[in-house]
Order: structure tokens, then C-alpha cells, then sequence
RNA sequence: GGAGGAAUACCCAAGUCCGGUUGAAGGGAUCGGUCUUGAAAACCGACAGGUCGAGAAAUCGGCGCAGGGGUUCGAAUCCCUUUUCCUCCGCCA
């Protein structure tokens, strides 16, 4: 959620950022909303004026009352109630008003930083930088479904008895491995000085209005039936959520935490749950980092967070690369983000292992997260990136890794979470 | 899940039964000063947070005693409701 302010005074700028991310059919809430705004306040002035006049003259009632000057006192009650009657009809359009307000505000999308490329969708999202040698050896790799199969290391089937498709039993030294990778990716973080959190895996709908916007919630999240509760979609929804309504002490700041969760997703939509294996599930678990910063410092944090994951992923032998998000794929809330995307040497492209954004205080504004400044408070800036998330991160693994008698290195850094083997073998060919 | 109790400002806390100069006593903390070589203590003084609106500003006004709603001329105070915490009981890894 945007400042209205910047409605009042720059609309056309908030014009021109809705432009840039091809939503042109929101271009009239920006005049809905600015004409709407207008009449509020003069509503409210209106309204604030009557309640003093009320005030004023309850006062006087209960003076009169306490001089034991009954009669008064009942003149001036007629005349208040004679304000109230005014006011209620004032105070519902008041309400009205502000509730237009809201709903529309909603949804105008957060001001891009003006370093983000212009494009329609993710086609046109573009590389940044390439870290590593994306090596494709003479031999075959394949699907991860059949490395992980090859060692008895997952089974699809049952899990689609028991709970469906897009999701996976993981066996074995799979399943070690989806540890490993976790708890490394967990010492990583606290390594680089970020506090370790285990946040809530449900959070109530406010939270989630407060964190993303209605399209991204009606596409991502599960809600438990009969209570007002949500499966997160990622750790960095509770950890947002954590300081709903919170004036926050400025030299606290910046906060960096790395929480870990599970992490539920519908995948309605664009892609949804086609391919098998687990490259997209409705379940994975999720090492997250999540800094809140102030706004003068955000950008410097987006900037050290990618690189924390591009390190880690190098750490790990997989080459990676960068894709910025241009206007029209960032998510409203966002003011700039990126991808960072591991190498595959069976498809011989980069995938998604990641993904590093920017929401400067659009989640601050609508969750109430502020900072208490020296003169005046203001809304701090959130920022998250994902550390590593275990389903991506296998696959990436497993692939990078593979060598051509079916076996699967694994790095030196994962080792010590794997019992120090250094190699796992097939079971099966 | 059942039965009780509680929620007041940065923290502690009075006020709630019995509605009216109480937007809120008192204490702590904080800031300034006196004293001191310096500090502490003591004493003196200051300061009450937040948010919305009007205004060039000084300033003024609305809201605001966990959230929402109601009764009333008027609500921290009465009623309903939600949430959270505490105690006890039940269930449980």
C-alpha cells in the first residue's frame, strides 16, 4: 500500500507506475481514490467540528446537572441530540468513504524503484550476472525424479494415496539430504550474524491481507476450515507478521532474522502442479531470510541478501545466476526483486531456486510496523530472501552434482550434515 | 474444551462497584539543573505516548484506557462481542 499523500500530491506518478507494470485498467482508482479522499476530509472536518460542539456541550450538562439546574440541563440535551442526528447520517458517509478508500488503495500497486526494467511478464525479466561455469558434462543427466528414484529416495506414489498430487514422500538419504541442505542453509545465516527463528505455521487473515496482495493470497494460500487461520505460503509471512502494530525502537534496527518453516501453496494459476517430480509441490520446507531496515538502507540490504544465497549456492558447487524482475512480473507489493536461478545441466538452462525482493513499507504501511524517529515516526522497509528452499535446492543439487556411474557428490560444506559421506551410490540403476 | 480472573501511557500502577473539569493520580524510567574532582545518591524542574484532519506557521480540533459494537446529552467506568494473558480442571506429543 502506497502513501495516500503521494495521491494528493503526485498522482501522476502513481500514474505512471501503474503504467509501467501494464495494469493500465487500475489507472482510474487514482482519480476514484483522490476525489473520494477530498470529500472524506471534508466530511471529516465537518464531523470533527460537531464532535467538539458535542463535547462542549456534554460538559456543560454535567455541570448544570452537578448545580442541581435540571430544567438547563435538559435544553442543552435537545441540542446535542440534535448534533447526534447530524452526525450519524455524517459519520456513515465518513465510514463509506473510507472504506472506497481502503479498497482501492489495496490495490494500486507499490511505486517501482526506477532501477527496474520495463517489461509485460517474465519473459522479459533479465540476467543480471552468472556466477560459476554452468558446465554441461559429455554423459546424460537425468530427471531428478529417476536420481532420487535411483536411490530409493522418494515415493510419489503413496503420497498421492494418502494426500494427493503435488505432494512426495522423501526416503532415506533423500530425505537426509532435504535435512542437511536445511540446517546447513540455518548455519549459513546464523554464520552471517542472523537471528535463528521458528515462527508460526499459521497466521490469522490480517496477517496475511498485511503481507501480499489478494492475488497472490487467492493463488497461494490454504485456509483452515472453520478458523481464521492460513497455512503460510513462507516463513517471512509470520515474521512480518511478528511486529504487527509495533512502534519500534530505531536503534534496534536493522533486524535481520533467518526463520525456517514448511511452506504450503496451492500453485493455482500460471503454472500450477503439472510436472512431475517435485519442482513445483504443494509442501516443501523453506530456510528464509527477512530484514527490516530503514528505509534509507533498504536497498543496500537487497543487495547484500542476494548474495548471501548466490554465496551459499557456490558454496555448494551449483553454479547460479541472477534474473531481474522486470515491472509487469513484480508482485504489487514489491519495489524490486530478483531471482536467483540455479543451473541445470540436464535442461541446460537456469531454474528458480529463489527469489529476493525489495517491499520498501508497503507491508509496514498496512500492518502498522513503524519506527520511532527523532521527529516524527515512519514506516520501516521489509525486505526477504530466500536462503534455500529444499525442494529446488535438491533437485539443483542432485543434478549439479551427478556423476556419470549414477552417484551423487555431495560438497564438502554438506558433508558434515550427511554423516560425512562424501558420495551417495545408487541402489538401484 | 470447561470454570474463574485480568488487559489503563516506555515500565509498574490508581481509578471501574456508584458514568460528568480524569486524556487519566502516584511511582519508576527519561531529559535538564543544583551538589560533586567525576560519578552515584539526594534535591529542584521538565516532559505523557499514538493517530487522523485543518493551518504557511504558531496552534487548534477529532479519535484514543486490548479490538469491535451498543446504551447515554456524556463511557476507562454500564451492556454485548472478539482477542490475548494468568489460575484451576479436562485432553494431549
Amino acid at each position: 500500500m502506497i502513501d495516500i499523500k503521494l495521491i494528493r500530491e503526485n498522482s501522476d506518478l502513481v500514474k505512471e507506475n501503474i503504467k509501467k507494470k501494464f495494469q493500465d485498467e487500475k489507472l482510474g482508482l487514482v482519480d476514484e481514490v483522490y476525489e473520494y479522499d477530498k470529500t472524506y476530509r471534508e466530511y471529516k472536518l465537518e464531523g470533527d467540528k460537531l464532535r467538539a460542539q458535542r463535547n462542549e456541550l456534554s460538559n456543560q450538562i454535567g455541570k448544570l446537572m452537578r448545580d442541581g439546574k435540571k430544567d438547563e440541563a435538559e435544553k442543552i440535551k435537545k441540542e446535542v441530540s440534535a448534533i447526534n442526528e447530524k452526525l450519524d447520517k455524517l459519520e456513515v458517509s465518513e465510514e463509506s468513504l473510507e472504506h472506497e478508500i481502503k479498497t482501492r488503495m489495496m490495490v494500486i500497486p507499490n511505486i517501482i524503484d526506477s532501477s527496474v526494467p520495463i517489461g509485460k511478464d517474465d519473459s522479459e525479466n533479465v540476467e543480471n550476472e552468472k556466477f560459476g561455469e554452468p558446465k554441461v558434462p559429455d554423459y546424460e543427466i537425468p530427471y531428478h525424479a529417476e536420481i532420487m528414484e535411483s536411490f530409493n529416495g522418494w515415493d510419489k506414489e503413496s503420497a498421492g494415496r494418502t494426500s494427493g498430487n503435488g505432494f512426495y514422500y522423501l526416503m532415506g538419504d533423500m530425505a537426509r539430504l532435504h535435512s542437511a541442505m536445511l540446517s546447513y542453509a540455518r548455519d549459513f545465516m546464523i554464520d552471517k550474524g542472523f537471528t535463528y527463528c521458528i515462527p508460526p505455521f499459521m497466521i490469522r487473515s490480517d496477517v496475511v491481507t498485511g503481507v501480499m496482495s489478494f492475488a497472490e493470497m487467492d493463488a497461494m494460500m490454504y485456509k483452515i476450515e472453520g478458523e481464521d487461520l492460513y497455512l503460510i505460503g513462507t516463513s517471512e509471512h509470520s515474521m512480518i507478521g511478528k511486529f504487527k502494530d509495533q512502534l519500534i525502537k530505531e536503534d534496534s534496527l536493522p533486524i535481520t532474522m533467518t526463520s525456517y518453516s514448511p511452506c504450503f501453496r496451492k500453485e493455482v494459476g500460471a503454472h500450477g502442479i503439472e510436472e512431475r517430480g517435485i519442482y513445483r509441490v504443494h509442501q516443501f520446507e523453506k530456510q528464509e531470510m527477512v530484514v527490516l531496515c530503514k528505509p534509507e538502507d533498504s536497498m543496500k540490504w537487497y543487495e547484500k541478501m542476494w548474495q548471501y544465497t548466490v554465496e551459499l549456492f557456490r558454496s555448494l558447487d551449483i553454479p547460479v545466476r541472477t534474473l531481474e524482475c522486470c515491472s509487469g512480473d513484480l508482485a504489487d507489493l514489491k519495489v524490486k526483486s530478483c531471482d536467483v536461478e540455479a543451473w541445470s545441466p540436464r535442461q541446460k538452462k537456469y531454474f528458480e531456486v529463489g527469489s529476493c525482493s525489495n517491499l520498501g513499507d508497503a507491508q509496514a504501511r498496512r500492518l502498522g510496523i513503524r519506527v520511532k524517529g527523532e521527529k516524527e515516526n515512519y514506516y520501516l522497509h521489509t525486505l526477504n530472501n530466500t536462503v534455500l528452499a529444499s525442494s529446488r535446492a535438491i533437485i539443483a543439487l542432485l543434478e549439479n552434482n551427478y556423476q556419470e556411474d549414477g552417484s551423487v557428490l555431495i560438497p564438502k560444506a554438506l558433508q558434515p550434515y550427511m554423516g560425512g559421506k562424501t558420495i551417495l551410490k545408487p541402489i538401484k540403476k
